[in-house]
DNA sequence: TGCCCCGTGGCACCCGGTGTCATTAGCCTC
DNA sequence: GAGGCTAATGACACCGGGTGCCACGGGGCA
Protein backbone atom coordinates (compact mmCIF):
# COMPACT_ATOMS: atom_id res chain seq x y z
CA UNK A 1 0.00 0.00 0.00
CA UNK A 2 1.50 3.44 -0.98
CA UNK A 3 0.84 6.54 0.14
CA UNK A 4 -1.92 8.90 -1.90
CA UNK A 5 -0.87 12.39 -1.70
CA UNK A 6 0.92 12.53 1.76
CA UNK A 7 -0.14 15.46 3.56
CA UNK A 8 3.10 17.27 4.73
CA UNK A 9 3.34 18.01 8.64
CA UNK A 10 2.00 21.40 9.43
CA UNK A 11 -0.81 21.54 6.45
CA UNK A 12 -4.24 22.05 6.73
CA UNK A 13 -4.85 18.47 6.04
CA UNK A 14 -7.99 19.46 4.11
CA UNK A 15 -9.83 16.52 3.25
CA UNK A 16 -7.64 13.97 5.31
CA UNK A 17 -10.61 12.66 7.37
CA UNK A 18 -12.75 11.84 4.46
CA UNK A 19 -9.33 10.56 2.79
CA UNK A 20 -9.09 7.98 5.89
CA UNK A 21 -12.85 7.67 5.92
CA UNK A 22 -13.00 6.09 1.82
CA UNK A 23 -9.51 4.22 2.44
CA UNK A 24 -11.36 2.55 5.75
CA UNK A 25 -14.51 1.52 3.87
CA UNK A 26 -13.35 0.05 1.14
CA UNK A 27 -10.80 -2.16 3.08
CA UNK A 28 -13.68 -3.35 5.43
CA UNK A 29 -15.62 -4.19 2.63
CA UNK A 30 -13.17 -6.06 0.71
CA UNK A 31 -11.52 -8.31 3.11
CA UNK A 32 -13.49 -7.73 6.38
CA UNK A 33 -13.57 -4.96 9.51
CA UNK A 34 -11.33 -7.61 11.87
CA UNK A 35 -8.96 -8.73 9.03
CA UNK A 36 -8.19 -4.93 8.23
CA UNK A 37 -5.10 -3.46 10.67
CA UNK A 38 -5.65 0.46 11.88
CA UNK A 39 -1.97 0.26 10.51
CA UNK A 40 -3.08 -0.79 6.57
CA UNK A 41 -5.94 1.76 7.10
CA UNK A 42 -3.50 4.47 7.93
CA UNK A 43 -1.05 3.31 5.33
CA UNK A 44 -3.56 3.04 2.44
CA UNK A 45 -4.66 6.85 3.91
CA UNK A 46 -1.10 8.07 3.73
CA UNK A 47 -1.21 8.96 7.47
CA UNK A 48 0.68 7.52 10.20
CA UNK A 49 -1.45 4.99 12.62
CA UNK A 50 -1.21 7.72 15.38
CA UNK A 51 -2.99 9.96 13.22
CA UNK A 52 -5.69 7.87 12.37
CA UNK A 53 -6.29 7.80 16.31
CA UNK A 54 -6.60 11.28 16.35
CA UNK A 55 -9.13 11.82 13.46
CA UNK A 56 -11.12 8.85 15.17
CA UNK A 57 -11.34 7.49 18.47
CA UNK A 58 -12.08 4.17 17.61
CA UNK A 59 -11.45 1.53 14.67
CA UNK A 60 -15.09 1.84 14.39
CA UNK A 61 -16.07 5.11 14.45
CA UNK A 62 -14.35 5.49 11.13
CA UNK A 63 -17.54 3.47 9.59
CA UNK A 64 -19.65 6.28 10.86
CA UNK A 65 -19.10 9.04 9.10
CA UNK A 66 -20.72 12.04 10.62
CA UNK A 67 -23.26 10.26 13.09
CA UNK A 68 -23.14 13.03 15.75
CA UNK A 69 -24.90 15.38 12.81
CA UNK A 70 -26.95 12.72 12.13
CA UNK A 71 -28.55 12.58 15.59
CA UNK A 72 -28.85 16.70 15.93
CA UNK A 73 -30.54 16.55 12.43
CA UNK A 74 -33.28 14.22 14.04
CA UNK A 75 -33.34 16.21 17.24
CA UNK A 76 -34.29 19.21 14.93
CA UNK A 77 -36.58 17.19 13.01
CA UNK A 78 -38.56 16.31 16.08
CA UNK A 79 -38.41 19.37 17.44
CA UNK A 80 -40.04 20.71 13.95
CA UNK A 81 -43.04 18.08 14.62
CA UNK A 82 -46.61 18.96 14.70
CA UNK A 83 -47.50 19.38 18.08
CA UNK A 84 -51.33 18.16 17.49
CA UNK A 85 -50.41 14.56 15.94
CA UNK A 86 -49.73 12.10 18.27
CA UNK A 87 -46.08 11.61 19.58
CA UNK A 88 -45.26 7.97 18.23
CA UNK A 89 -46.28 9.31 14.79
CA UNK A 90 -44.23 12.26 15.63
CA UNK A 91 -41.29 10.23 15.89
CA UNK A 92 -41.95 7.43 12.78
CA UNK A 93 -42.27 10.84 10.50
CA UNK A 94 -38.95 12.14 11.66
CA UNK A 95 -36.96 8.82 11.71
CA UNK A 96 -38.31 8.04 7.78
CA UNK A 97 -37.30 11.89 6.72
CA UNK A 98 -33.81 12.09 8.93
CA UNK A 99 -33.07 8.35 6.56
CA UNK A 100 -34.71 10.00 3.33
CA UNK A 101 -31.00 10.57 1.74
CA UNK A 102 -30.79 11.70 -1.99
CA UNK A 103 -29.70 8.88 -4.31
CA UNK A 104 -26.14 9.93 -4.80
CA UNK A 105 -25.62 8.92 -1.24
CA UNK A 106 -27.44 5.54 -1.28
CA UNK A 107 -24.55 3.60 -2.40
CA UNK A 108 -22.14 4.91 0.50
CA UNK A 109 -24.98 4.39 3.26
CA UNK A 110 -25.63 0.91 1.96
CA UNK A 111 -21.72 0.06 2.40
CA UNK A 112 -21.56 1.62 6.03
CA UNK A 113 -24.77 -0.02 7.32
CA UNK A 114 -23.78 -3.66 5.86
CA UNK A 115 -20.91 -3.36 7.77
CA UNK A 116 -22.08 -2.31 10.76
CA UNK A 117 -25.26 -4.30 10.57
CA UNK A 118 -22.81 -7.51 9.77
CA UNK A 119 -19.73 -7.26 11.04
CA UNK A 120 -19.88 -8.44 15.08
CA UNK A 121 -17.38 -5.92 16.46
CA UNK A 122 -19.16 -3.08 14.39
CA UNK A 123 -22.46 -4.58 15.31
CA UNK A 124 -21.47 -4.60 19.14
CA UNK A 125 -19.93 -0.89 19.03
CA UNK A 126 -23.70 0.02 17.25
CA UNK A 127 -25.19 -0.07 20.77
CA UNK A 128 -22.93 3.02 21.76
CA UNK A 129 -23.56 4.91 18.87
CA UNK A 130 -27.71 4.02 19.15
CA UNK A 131 -27.98 4.87 22.78
CA UNK A 132 -27.42 8.84 21.77
CA UNK A 133 -30.52 8.33 19.30
CA UNK A 134 -32.37 6.72 22.17
CA UNK A 135 -31.62 9.42 24.84
CA UNK A 136 -32.54 12.25 22.11
CA UNK A 137 -36.14 10.43 21.38
CA UNK A 138 -36.78 9.42 24.68
CA UNK A 139 -36.13 13.76 25.88
CA UNK A 140 -38.49 14.67 22.99
CA UNK A 141 -41.12 11.62 24.00
CA UNK A 142 -40.89 12.92 27.36
CA UNK A 143 -41.35 16.38 26.87
CA UNK A 144 -44.40 15.60 24.58
CA UNK A 145 -46.15 13.56 27.06
CA UNK A 146 -45.37 15.47 30.36
CA UNK A 147 -43.18 12.22 31.77
CA UNK A 148 -39.43 11.99 32.96
CA UNK A 149 -37.21 10.92 30.09
CA UNK A 150 -36.01 7.83 32.57
CA UNK A 151 -39.48 6.92 32.50
CA UNK A 152 -40.63 3.55 31.09
CA UNK A 153 -42.48 4.68 27.73
CA UNK A 154 -40.49 7.25 26.98
CA UNK A 155 -37.48 5.10 26.75
CA UNK A 156 -39.82 2.03 25.28
CA UNK A 157 -40.58 3.90 22.79
CA UNK A 158 -37.20 5.13 21.69
CA UNK A 159 -35.89 1.47 21.95
CA UNK A 160 -38.52 0.29 20.04
CA UNK A 161 -39.04 2.60 17.24
CA UNK A 162 -34.96 2.51 17.23
CA UNK A 163 -35.36 -1.64 16.76
CA UNK A 164 -37.83 -1.44 14.09
CA UNK A 165 -36.09 1.36 12.18
CA UNK A 166 -32.60 -1.23 12.34
CA UNK A 167 -34.74 -4.07 11.15
CA UNK A 168 -36.27 -1.95 8.65
CA UNK A 169 -32.41 -1.28 7.47
CA UNK A 170 -31.58 -5.24 7.73
CA UNK A 171 -34.23 -5.49 4.80
CA UNK A 172 -33.28 -2.67 2.50
CA UNK A 173 -29.76 -4.11 2.71
CA UNK A 174 -31.02 -7.79 1.70
CA UNK A 175 -33.63 -6.45 -1.13
CA UNK A 176 -30.49 -4.20 -3.34
CA UNK A 177 -33.08 -2.70 -5.65
CA UNK A 178 -36.01 -1.29 -2.41
CA UNK A 179 -36.36 1.63 -1.06
CA UNK A 180 -35.41 2.34 2.92
CA UNK A 181 -38.00 4.63 3.03
CA UNK A 182 -40.64 1.92 1.59
CA UNK A 183 -39.24 -0.63 4.69
CA UNK A 184 -39.30 2.00 7.55
CA UNK A 185 -42.58 3.20 6.91
CA UNK A 186 -44.08 -0.89 6.47
CA UNK A 187 -42.30 -1.37 9.89
CA UNK A 188 -43.52 1.74 11.70
CA UNK A 189 -47.23 0.98 10.64
CA UNK A 190 -46.60 -2.87 12.26
CA UNK A 191 -45.37 -1.65 15.27
CA UNK A 192 -47.55 1.05 15.93
CA UNK A 193 -50.77 -1.22 15.01
CA UNK A 194 -49.02 -3.38 17.51
CA UNK A 195 -48.31 -6.30 14.52
CA UNK A 196 -51.71 -6.34 12.97
CA UNK A 197 -50.08 -8.47 9.99
CA UNK A 198 -49.57 -11.17 12.82
CA UNK A 199 -53.49 -11.71 12.98
CA UNK A 200 -54.08 -13.95 9.49
CA UNK B 1 -4.23 -10.19 45.61
CA UNK B 2 -3.26 -13.61 46.82
CA UNK B 3 -4.94 -17.18 45.17
CA UNK B 4 -7.92 -18.64 47.23
CA UNK B 5 -7.37 -22.43 47.01
CA UNK B 6 -5.12 -22.52 43.84
CA UNK B 7 -6.28 -25.74 41.90
CA UNK B 8 -3.27 -28.52 41.36
CA UNK B 9 -2.63 -29.10 37.43
CA UNK B 10 -4.55 -32.06 36.31
CA UNK B 11 -7.14 -31.51 39.03
CA UNK B 12 -10.65 -31.70 38.19
CA UNK B 13 -10.96 -28.22 39.02
CA UNK B 14 -14.83 -28.46 39.78
CA UNK B 15 -16.36 -24.87 40.31
CA UNK B 16 -13.29 -22.96 38.96
CA UNK B 17 -15.82 -21.38 36.74
CA UNK B 18 -18.08 -20.35 39.61
CA UNK B 19 -15.31 -19.00 41.58
CA UNK B 20 -13.95 -16.78 38.56
CA UNK B 21 -17.11 -15.34 37.62
CA UNK B 22 -17.83 -14.53 41.31
CA UNK B 23 -14.55 -12.53 41.33
CA UNK B 24 -15.37 -11.01 37.99
CA UNK B 25 -18.75 -9.75 39.10
CA UNK B 26 -17.40 -8.74 42.64
CA UNK B 27 -13.98 -6.95 41.38
CA UNK B 28 -16.50 -5.42 38.05
CA UNK B 29 -19.17 -3.82 40.44
CA UNK B 30 -16.53 -2.49 43.17
CA UNK B 31 -14.23 -0.95 40.75
CA UNK B 32 -15.91 -1.14 37.14
CA UNK B 33 -15.40 -2.72 34.42
CA UNK B 34 -13.10 -1.15 32.04
CA UNK B 35 -10.91 -0.59 35.55
CA UNK B 36 -9.91 -3.92 36.21
CA UNK B 37 -7.63 -6.25 34.33
CA UNK B 38 -8.24 -9.91 33.42
CA UNK B 39 -4.85 -10.29 35.00
CA UNK B 40 -6.51 -9.21 37.98
CA UNK B 41 -9.61 -11.40 38.12
CA UNK B 42 -7.37 -14.40 37.24
CA UNK B 43 -5.63 -13.44 40.16
CA UNK B 44 -8.29 -12.95 42.49
CA UNK B 45 -9.59 -16.53 41.22
CA UNK B 46 -6.74 -18.37 41.56
CA UNK B 47 -5.82 -18.83 38.19
CA UNK B 48 -3.78 -17.95 35.34
CA UNK B 49 -4.66 -15.35 32.79
CA UNK B 50 -4.12 -17.78 29.98
CA UNK B 51 -6.64 -20.22 32.12
CA UNK B 52 -9.65 -17.11 32.38
CA UNK B 53 -9.24 -17.07 28.94
CA UNK B 54 -9.97 -21.02 28.87
CA UNK B 55 -13.30 -20.29 30.99
CA UNK B 56 -14.51 -17.45 29.07
CA UNK B 57 -13.57 -16.31 25.34
CA UNK B 58 -13.57 -12.62 26.29
CA UNK B 59 -13.73 -10.69 29.35
CA UNK B 60 -17.17 -10.04 28.72
CA UNK B 61 -18.49 -12.74 29.11
CA UNK B 62 -17.48 -13.72 32.52
CA UNK B 63 -20.39 -11.55 33.13
CA UNK B 64 -23.10 -13.48 31.47
CA UNK B 65 -22.90 -16.45 33.16
CA UNK B 66 -24.77 -19.46 31.44
CA UNK B 67 -26.40 -17.30 28.75
CA UNK B 68 -26.89 -19.99 26.63
CA UNK B 69 -28.87 -22.16 28.43
CA UNK B 70 -31.54 -19.30 29.24
CA UNK B 71 -31.72 -18.85 25.39
CA UNK B 72 -32.03 -22.15 25.32
CA UNK B 73 -34.68 -22.25 27.66
CA UNK B 74 -36.15 -19.90 25.80
CA UNK B 75 -36.64 -21.73 22.66
CA UNK B 76 -38.68 -24.29 24.58
CA UNK B 77 -40.82 -21.97 26.24
CA UNK B 78 -41.97 -20.69 23.02
CA UNK B 79 -42.43 -24.40 21.63
CA UNK B 80 -44.42 -25.27 24.26
CA UNK B 81 -46.73 -22.04 23.66
CA UNK B 82 -50.28 -22.73 22.85
CA UNK B 83 -50.65 -22.31 19.44
CA UNK B 84 -54.01 -21.28 20.00
CA UNK B 85 -53.17 -17.57 21.31
CA UNK B 86 -51.86 -15.24 18.75
CA UNK B 87 -48.17 -15.03 18.24
CA UNK B 88 -47.11 -12.30 19.61
CA UNK B 89 -49.45 -12.93 23.11
CA UNK B 90 -46.97 -16.05 23.11
CA UNK B 91 -43.41 -14.66 22.30
CA UNK B 92 -44.40 -11.50 25.32
CA UNK B 93 -45.45 -14.83 27.64
CA UNK B 94 -42.24 -16.86 27.15
CA UNK B 95 -40.16 -13.94 27.67
CA UNK B 96 -41.90 -13.31 31.08
CA UNK B 97 -41.40 -16.42 32.24
CA UNK B 98 -37.87 -16.90 31.08
CA UNK B 99 -37.16 -14.05 33.11
CA UNK B 100 -39.34 -15.59 36.01
CA UNK B 101 -36.23 -15.69 38.38
CA UNK B 102 -36.42 -17.23 41.80
CA UNK B 103 -35.73 -14.92 44.69
CA UNK B 104 -32.54 -16.14 45.66
CA UNK B 105 -31.38 -15.84 42.56
CA UNK B 106 -32.42 -11.82 42.09
CA UNK B 107 -29.21 -10.19 43.63
CA UNK B 108 -27.10 -12.56 41.16
CA UNK B 109 -29.02 -11.04 38.67
CA UNK B 110 -29.56 -7.29 39.33
CA UNK B 111 -25.78 -7.44 39.65
CA UNK B 112 -25.48 -9.04 36.49
CA UNK B 113 -27.57 -6.47 34.61
CA UNK B 114 -26.55 -3.59 36.12
CA UNK B 115 -23.08 -3.85 34.94
CA UNK B 116 -24.34 -5.12 31.90
CA UNK B 117 -26.52 -2.29 30.60
CA UNK B 118 -24.29 0.58 32.76
CA UNK B 119 -20.55 -0.46 31.30
CA UNK B 120 -20.52 0.83 27.86
CA UNK B 121 -18.11 -2.22 27.23
CA UNK B 122 -20.61 -4.58 28.42
CA UNK B 123 -23.07 -2.89 26.88
CA UNK B 124 -22.02 -2.88 23.11
CA UNK B 125 -21.23 -6.69 23.68
CA UNK B 126 -24.81 -7.69 25.04
CA UNK B 127 -25.84 -6.73 21.21
CA UNK B 128 -23.80 -9.77 20.05
CA UNK B 129 -26.05 -12.22 22.85
CA UNK B 130 -29.07 -10.67 22.60
CA UNK B 131 -28.89 -11.30 18.33
CA UNK B 132 -28.90 -15.16 19.50
CA UNK B 133 -32.02 -13.88 20.94
CA UNK B 134 -33.43 -12.78 18.48
CA UNK B 135 -32.45 -15.25 15.59
CA UNK B 136 -34.43 -17.83 18.21
CA UNK B 137 -37.39 -15.50 18.52
CA UNK B 138 -38.00 -14.98 14.62
CA UNK B 139 -37.24 -18.69 13.90
CA UNK B 140 -40.29 -19.27 16.10
CA UNK B 141 -42.62 -16.47 14.63
CA UNK B 142 -41.87 -17.06 11.17
CA UNK B 143 -42.67 -20.48 12.06
CA UNK B 144 -46.12 -19.78 13.60
CA UNK B 145 -46.66 -17.16 10.97
CA UNK B 146 -45.71 -18.98 8.45
CA UNK B 147 -43.18 -16.54 6.77
CA UNK B 148 -39.26 -16.62 7.02
CA UNK B 149 -37.58 -16.14 9.71
CA UNK B 150 -35.83 -13.30 7.34
CA UNK B 151 -38.95 -11.46 6.38
CA UNK B 152 -39.49 -8.25 7.44
CA UNK B 153 -42.28 -9.33 10.54
CA UNK B 154 -40.69 -11.98 12.52
CA UNK B 155 -37.14 -10.00 12.78
CA UNK B 156 -39.86 -6.94 13.85
CA UNK B 157 -40.88 -8.64 16.49
CA UNK B 158 -37.71 -10.11 17.90
CA UNK B 159 -36.30 -6.76 17.86
CA UNK B 160 -38.96 -4.82 19.40
CA UNK B 161 -39.91 -7.60 22.15
CA UNK B 162 -36.36 -7.64 23.13
CA UNK B 163 -35.92 -3.76 23.01
CA UNK B 164 -38.72 -3.70 25.15
CA UNK B 165 -37.55 -6.46 27.73
CA UNK B 166 -34.42 -4.38 27.98
CA UNK B 167 -36.81 -1.36 28.67
CA UNK B 168 -37.84 -3.20 31.70
CA UNK B 169 -34.86 -4.42 33.00
CA UNK B 170 -33.47 -1.01 33.00
CA UNK B 171 -37.12 0.54 34.47
CA UNK B 172 -36.28 -2.96 37.04
CA UNK B 173 -32.99 -1.69 37.74
CA UNK B 174 -34.26 1.38 38.65
CA UNK B 175 -36.35 0.73 41.10
CA UNK B 176 -34.78 -1.17 43.99
CA UNK B 177 -37.81 -2.76 45.27
CA UNK B 178 -40.12 -3.65 42.43
CA UNK B 179 -40.80 -6.89 40.65
CA UNK B 180 -39.04 -7.66 37.25
CA UNK B 181 -42.37 -9.03 35.95
CA UNK B 182 -43.88 -6.39 36.54
CA UNK B 183 -42.11 -3.81 34.48
CA UNK B 184 -41.77 -6.65 31.73
CA UNK B 185 -45.69 -7.21 31.60
CA UNK B 186 -46.32 -3.28 31.56
CA UNK B 187 -43.97 -2.85 28.42
CA UNK B 188 -45.14 -6.03 26.60
CA UNK B 189 -48.76 -4.18 27.05
CA UNK B 190 -47.83 -1.02 25.89
CA UNK B 191 -45.86 -2.45 22.68
CA UNK B 192 -48.61 -5.04 21.45
CA UNK B 193 -51.21 -1.99 22.02
CA UNK B 194 -49.33 0.26 20.06
CA UNK B 195 -48.89 2.63 23.08
CA UNK B 196 -52.43 3.54 24.29
CA UNK B 197 -50.46 5.41 27.08
CA UNK B 198 -49.45 8.43 25.09
CA UNK B 199 -52.84 9.24 23.51
CA UNK B 200 -53.81 11.16 26.78
C1' DT C 1 5.80 -49.34 35.44
C1' DG C 2 4.90 -47.00 31.42
C1' DC C 3 1.62 -44.60 28.66
C1' DC C 4 -1.80 -41.20 27.34
C1' DC C 5 -4.91 -37.50 28.25
C1' DC C 6 -5.94 -33.06 29.58
C1' DG C 7 -6.13 -29.01 32.46
C1' DT C 8 -2.84 -25.74 33.38
C1' DG C 9 0.79 -21.99 33.31
C1' DG C 10 4.41 -19.50 30.97
C1' DC C 11 5.86 -17.14 27.08
C1' DA C 12 5.87 -14.67 22.89
C1' DC C 13 3.17 -12.32 19.86
C1' DC C 14 -0.57 -9.44 17.54
C1' DC C 15 -3.51 -5.57 17.65
C1' DG C 16 -6.33 -1.64 19.43
C1' DG C 17 -5.68 2.41 21.96
C1' DT C 18 -3.01 6.20 24.72
C1' DG C 19 0.56 9.42 26.62
C1' DT C 20 4.65 11.92 25.49
C1' DC C 21 7.81 14.37 22.88
C1' DA C 22 10.22 16.24 18.92
C1' DT C 23 9.55 18.01 14.30
C1' DT C 24 7.74 20.98 10.90
C1' DA C 25 4.89 24.22 8.41
C1' DG C 26 1.98 28.19 8.50
C1' DC C 27 1.05 32.52 10.49
C1' DC C 28 1.46 36.57 13.23
C1' DT C 29 4.16 40.26 15.15
C1' DC C 30 7.82 43.38 15.62
C1' DG D 1 12.94 39.46 7.31
C1' DA D 2 13.76 37.32 11.93
C1' DG D 3 11.72 35.34 15.78
C1' DG D 4 8.00 33.18 18.19
C1' DC D 5 3.49 30.95 18.57
C1' DT D 6 0.25 27.38 17.14
C1' DA D 7 -1.37 23.17 15.41
C1' DA D 8 -0.97 18.89 12.91
C1' DT D 9 1.91 15.20 12.49
C1' DG D 10 4.88 11.04 13.34
C1' DA D 11 7.89 8.19 16.16
C1' DC D 12 8.21 5.72 20.30
C1' DA D 13 7.01 3.38 24.45
C1' DC D 14 3.56 1.45 26.93
C1' DC D 15 -0.89 -0.90 28.50
C1' DG D 16 -4.42 -4.42 28.10
C1' DG D 17 -7.34 -7.92 25.66
C1' DG D 18 -6.81 -12.03 23.16
C1' DT D 19 -4.22 -16.15 20.83
C1' DG D 20 -0.86 -19.79 19.49
C1' DC D 21 2.51 -22.74 21.17
C1' DC D 22 4.83 -25.62 24.17
C1' DA D 23 6.17 -27.75 28.35
C1' DC D 24 4.72 -29.59 32.73
C1' DG D 25 2.36 -32.59 35.87
C1' DG D 26 -1.20 -35.36 37.81
C1' DG D 27 -4.87 -38.95 37.17
C1' DG D 28 -6.46 -42.96 34.87
C1' DC D 29 -5.48 -47.02 32.34
C1' DA D 30 -3.04 -51.06 30.33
Amino acid sequence: MTAIETAPPGAPAEGTRARVERAALDLFTLRGFEQVTTDEVADAAGISRRTFFRYFATKADAVWGDFAAHVTRLDELLAATDPAQPVLASVCAAYVEVNDYAVAELPLLRERMLLILTEPALLAHSQLRFAEVDRVVARHVAGRSGTAATDLVPRLVAATTRAAATTAFEAWLADERSALGTHLRQAFAELTAGFPGLLR
